[in-house]
RNA sequence: AGGCGCGUAGCUCAGCUGGUUAGAGCGCCACCUUGACAUGGUGGAGGUCGGUGGUUCGAGUCCACUCGCGCCUACCA
């Protein structure tokens, strides 16, 4: 093996092998254990949170095919509808030509063109991290497969009326030119103004005065409201006002929405351009005047000074107009929420037009009834709430969209407009007794991307084909997936997966937290503070970063506030890592849920514990590669360090074990770092190299034994968080350990196993631990150089001591780099000396020439303080009557014992400072 | 406005059903090129757990209030 753990070395050559040999393939026996990736944009690229997201799942799945699932991770992809049409138009507006200078059938070409050259991309990342999905069955949602369950969805919930056209007011991309649905809105609060405007009545003196944030929207004012109850109002409730500008005459109406405290009581309604108006119109039969066009101009509904304007132009004008005529009382500031399309940052506007449904809350009764019953955890439990709030508050799904990349609505119209729904045009004809002579033309729509993601739990097992995998991991064991996506995704597979399979996607949901920067912010592009996740698996230099972060960017004038940002905080660039390091970090920091701000310290820090590990082996295999490891059944003689290191490894594997069972990996990870690193290396490595030196054949044999078998075991104990580097050990190690098989990856998942626990050989190693540290600590303290052996006399030496000391003295002296070990058979006869304790016993090196008298004064100074605190502290209980009453007997017993203890060795700490002090 | 979450060592995070001296990694200090590993070894310093009040024999751990931060949902013209 190299000295230095190199994982460019190892990963890629490991990967091709697993994957060649079939090894992410289901084993075919065992109880089903099913996860569906969360599908990425086919022409993404992979960013931090999905390489969290990869470890956990990948953990998952590595850990229930050792341990014997019938184990199947699902990859694929889907098409991204609008994001993916944004980058081809963009590509095409290069070349000068717009996407309907194209036409449909060529433009499509291009975009799969597109997804030809950069698909892929994020399936080898996807292997650079080790993910064990089995591509055999990668799914894309425009796959034929896929489409046809989407078709088939779509008419089923058609004839069973849970999918309806309908002419509503939808949230409208007027950059994008589609409707989106509420999820793909954000709203930011910014600057603006609130405008006053008088209408006048119209049979009369006087008018009412209306505010508005958007003025441009008077033009489509069909009537202006009052509260019922207003007494200011009441008596123009009925009468008319002429609206500005335009001259129509529309009436005052009642309607309590109106809230009479704020602004001026009087609110004007626009039913086609506001959601809140449309409902006020609904109830009182109010004319809808769509006064825009899909691009956000003035239409020819309005006075033909408008038409043609642009929004925002229009507002000016309008607001000139009024102002001209006098009817414009006052304009202020004001900060409001502006609605933006999350993917064009154009703002949204509520706008009439025909659009696809889906009736949601027939979906959303059972959705909720499958988590509140417990046929689906979330875990961490609390998300159920953000899950059926949103539920119960759920508004009819528009999922038709305005662009070409997508799954085209299968409805035909026929020339008089009658719409016919069916599988394909054939289906419709024959369904509909429909002639060639009638002419039918397709919805121009595509479905909404989540449409299909919906159906991905039981599209890609084959559904609607009654497949064998369908039958096998329908429900599958586990989502795992951010909390941003609750409601665009999991509700919604939710929902779909009841009613098509009649039961749930998935029997928990295990939802991560955020990759967040150093300075704990949202990784975002436009932020400029992404990771590429490969970046810090092979490392990248500070000008390269740099460059790769200020690229193609949206904003370019936030160019120099991302480069100074990334020079402050990657000022070396960053060094490679590799997949293991990182993953671990994911890792150990996936915790109950919460946001992970990340830190490539701990990267570090856990590259060099692969490193650890890497040279514990390479130590290990030198000791017994070749060797007589007692592989042959000659005599093997276990001594107390064995049977302690595995009694170890056996509590390890429980809570490792455990640690999986809560979804808890950041127990796993630190517990098979602290056995790895504390345990092993630093303690039983070093035991066994005494016993490999000095011990007897069988002593040494034993010796070899464990070392190679504990190795084995840990390695496949921590395969599933470092897949690479465990593989490359294990291939060599196995053998030597006397196991055959090919990979790691197929073995069986260490079992804990009681009858390994040896709480002797704990007490003995303790015991050990306990002298060997008190010497160091007297070195340490002592300045005293490692070098140095040094002479240790034992003092107040029980008989247990005193066999120890005889089992244990080679590594004592070996361990403490003592020059010799004597027992004090008589305390007066100890010399000057620093002194620590283990348990009653002393433990002294004489000062003569090591210590020198002030500073053992200084040293036992400190002790006794601490001592004293402790008494203090334990007295202090004890004399609680309270505590001696009420606590429990077990805990009371504890504190006295401890109480006896400290006072112990504070008696012997105190005679000890007394002496030297006489010196 | 409503909901959720967070605030523990300089930094990033653990701390389960309340009970030994509150832990880890990184960083820091001192010493050490000992033959698995300087991506290392040994020893050490450092926090009273945002604040206040309560429940309790006992609270970082439960309750109330409070300060600060974040996120989500809904928004009044």
């Amino acid at each position: 093996m190299e000295k230095t753990y190199d994982p460019n070395a190892i990963e890629t050559r490991l990967y091709e092998f697993w994957e060649q040999a079939g090894h992410f393939r289901p084993a075919g026996e065992g109880e089903p254990y099913c996860i569906m990736i969360p599908p990425p944009n086919v022409t993404g690229t992979l960013h931090m949170g999905h390489a969290f997201q990869d470890t956990v799942m990948d953990a998952l799945v590595r850990y229930h095919r050792m341990a014997g699932y019938n184990t199947l991770w699902q990859p694929g992809t889907d098409h991204a509808g609008i994001a993916t049409q944004m980058v081809v138009e963009r590509q095409l507006e290069g070349e000068g030509v717009s996407r309907h200078e194209l036409g449909r059938e060529r433009f499509l070409e291009r975009v799969w063109q597109w997804k030809a050259e950069s698909g892929g991309t994020i399936q080898n990342q996807l292997r650079r991290m080790g993910a064990s999905v089995d591509w055999s069955r990668e799914r894309f949602t425009m796959d034929e497969g896929l489409s046809e369950a989407v078709t088939e969805v779509f008419v089923r919930l058609y004839e069973d009326e849970l999918i309806y056209r309908g002419e509503r007011l939808v949230n409208w991309d007027p950059v994008l030119r589609t409707a989106v649905s509420d999820l793909e809105v954000a709203s930011e609060e910014e600057e603006g103004h609130i405008w006053h405007m008088e209408y006048p009545l119209a049979d009369g003196d006087g008018s009412v005065t209306v505010a508005t944030t958007r003025p441009e929207t008077m033009l489509g004012d069909t009537a202006v409201a009052v509260n019922p109850e207003d007494e200011r109002y009441t008596h123009l409730i009925g009468r008319r006002v002429r609206l500005p500008l335009v001259g129509r005459e529309i009436p005052i109406i009642g309607d309590d929405y109106v809230d009479p405290s704020f602004g001026s009581g009087c609110l004007k309604i626009t039913p086609a351009h506001d959601f809140n108006d449309f409902a006020v119109g609904e109830r009182h039969g109010l004319p809808r005047i769509n006064v825009l066009t899909e691009d956000a101009h003035i239409n020819d509904s309005a006075p033909e000074r408008y038409r043609g304007l642009d929004r925002y132009a229009a507002r000016e004008q309008i607001v000139a107009d009024l102002d001209a005529e006098r009817l414009l009382a006052r304009v202020e500031k004001h900060r409001l929420m502006v609605p933006r399309g999350d993917r064009s940052g154009a703002a949204i506007e509520p706008y009439l037009t025909w659009q696809w449904f889906v009736r949601a809350e027939p979906l959303a009764r059972p959705a909720m009834a499958a988590v509140e019953e417990g046929r689906i955890r979330f875990i961490p439990g609390n998300w159920e709430k953000t899950y059926f709030e949103w539920l119960r508050n759920i508004e009819d799904w528009c999922i038709s969209r305005q662009i070409w990349w997508g799954h085209r609505i299968p409805a035909w119209y026929d020339e008089r407009g009658n719409v016919y729904v069916g599988r394909c045009e054939d289906e419709v004809r024959r369904r509909h007794g429909l002639g060639p002579e009638t002419a039918l033309s397709r919805d121009e729509d595509v479905l909404d991307t989540w449409f299909s993601s919906a159906l991905w739990p039981f599209s890609t097992l084959g559904w609607p084909q009654q497949t064998e995998a369908l039958r096998a991991f329908y429900p599958t064991s586990v989502l795992v997936t951010g909390f941003d996506i609750i409601f665009f995704w999991v509700a919604r597979m939710i929902m779909m997966g009841l009613y098509f399979m009649g039961d749930v996607p998935f029997r928990e949901v295990y939802i991560h937290g955020l990759v967040r920067d150093p300075e704990g912010q949202k990784m975002s592009k436009s932020k400029g503070n992404v990771l590429d996740p490969l970046d810090i698996v092979d490392g990248i230099d500070l000008e390269s970063l740099v460059a790769k972060r200020t690229a193609d960017m949206m904003q370019p004038q936030l160019a120099e506030r991302i480069e100074a940002m990334t020079r402050r905080h990657y000022p070396q660039g960053i060094k490679a890592h590799g997949t293991d390091a990182l993953r671990f970090t994911f890792a150990s920091l996936a915790t109950t849920g919460r946001d992970v701000v990340f830190d490539l310290g701990r990267v570090e820090g856990y590259r060099n514990f692969c490193n650890k590990l890497w040279n514990a082996a390479r130590y290990v295999l030198m000791n017994t590669e070749g060797q007589d490891c007692g592989a042959a059944g000659e005599a093997v003689e276990l001594g107390a360090a064995e049977r302690w290191i595995r009694s170890r490894l056996e509590r390890t594997v429980a809570t490792v074990r455990q640690a999986y069972a809560d979804y808890r990996l950041d127990v796993a990870a630190q517990a098979i770092y602290e056995f790895t690193w504390d345990e092993y290396c630093d303690w039983y490595l070093e035991l066994s190299k005494p016993a490999l030196r000095e011990g007897s054949e069988a002593q040494a044999r034993g010796t070899r034994q464990t070392l190679i078998r504990v190795l084995e075991e840990l390695l496949r104990l921590a395969h599933p968080l470092m897949p690479f580097i465990t593989e490359a050990i294990w291939q060599r190690a196995a053998p030597v350990a006397g196991i055959a098989g090919e990979t790691v990856m197929r073995q069986p998942y260490p079992q804990p196993d009681e009858a390994r626990r040896d709480a002797e050989a704990e007490a003995e190693i303790a015991w050990l631990q306990r002298v060997i540290l008190g010497v160091r600590r007297i070195r340490g303290e002592m300045d005293i150089s490692p070098s140095r052996p040094v002479p240790v006399l034992l003092g107040n030496v029980s008989p247990t001591d005193r066999q120890r000391l005889e089992r244990h003295r080679a590594f004592l002296t070996a361990l403490a780099r003592l020059e010799s070990v004597q027992i004090l058979d008589d305390e007066a006869d100890a010399p000057e000396s620093a002194l620590a304790l283990a348990g009653d016993m002393e433990v002294r090196v004489p000062m003569a020439g090591l210590v020198d008298k002030e500073a053992e004064l200084a040293r036992l100074g400190k002790e006794r303080a601490r001592l004293e605190g402790e008494i203090e502290r334990a007295e202090q209980k004890l004399a609680n009557e309270g505590f001696r009453a009420k606590a429990p007997a077990a805990v009371v017993d504890k504190e006295r014992a401890k109480l006896a203890e400290v006072r112990e060795a504070l008696e012997r700490v105190a005679e000890q400072e007394a002496r030297i002090r006489s010196l």
